[in-house]
DNA sequence: AAGTGGATTGGCT
DNA sequence: GCCAATCCACTTG
């Protein structure tokens, strides 16, 4: 049996602000030689076009990096962040350049290949509990940019239940002037994989 | 062609 | 708390 399948490519066609809390509680999963990992999505944050100062696309800025998030939704923003790979799920209609980053994901399969993948961690915890530990953990790279997230090896699959979600200013954009205040992250409350 | 600065992490003080 | 790691997109000349 297949442990996850994908959702449809609908999926992917909220608003922004609403997508960044459904996919709370839905599993992110990575298929690759090595096997398959996923973890439960437990934190996001929305990232919103043109006017949103701590977007890639502020600006309108349309470059080889960011062109992805002009095409539709429901496909992946893979970037580096220093000697890290970031991923973001791109969303809004085409033409509209928003994403949402994965901050955070609560191990669900795959967790010794995870250990593999991070080598020493101190606490289970440390496997996942940031953007760049989440796609090192899951084996999400570069190279994934611009891939569907509705097909296999990498994709978005039905999760479980969110009790509560929390709500607040989105982490390490102080330089983004007043979009910084910007209450755009989402998290599951009181889940240790969140990433503070 | 060279300089600047990150949507981060982990190790050390 | 501070800072190096290490790379590349983007800006400026």
């Amino acid at each position: 049996m297949a442990p996850f399948r994908p959702v449809d490519a609908s999926f992917f066609e909220l608003p922004t602000l609403e997508l960044a809390r459904a996919l709370l509680g839905m599993a992110l999963v990575k298929e690759t030689e090595e096997g398959i990992a996923a973890g439960w999505i437990v934190e996001t944050e929305a990232y919103i076009g043109p006017h949103d100062r701590a977007a890639h696309s502020y600006g309108g800025r349309r470059t080889p990096r960011t062109e992805v998030m002009y095409g539709p939704p429901g496909h992946a923003y893979t970037y580096l962040m220093h000697t890290h790979c970031l991923m973001n799920v791109v969303s809004g209609k085409p033409g509209h350049p928003e994403a949402i980053l994965i901050r955070s994901v609560e191990p669900c399969a795959g967790v010794g290949l995870m250990y593999k993948r991070r080598g020493p961690v101190k606490k289970e915890r440390d496997l996942t509990s940031g953007p760049g530990k989440l796609t090192k953990a899951l084996g999400i790279t570069i190279r994934d940019y611009g891939r569907p997230l509705f097909l296999a090896p990498l994709y978005v699959a039905e999760g479980r239940p969110v009790r509560e979600i929390g709500t607040g200013p989105r982490i390490g954009i102080d330089n983004a002037g007043e979009a910084k205040d910007y209450p755009w992250r989402f998290w599951e409350k009181g889940n240790p994989f969140v990433s503070r």
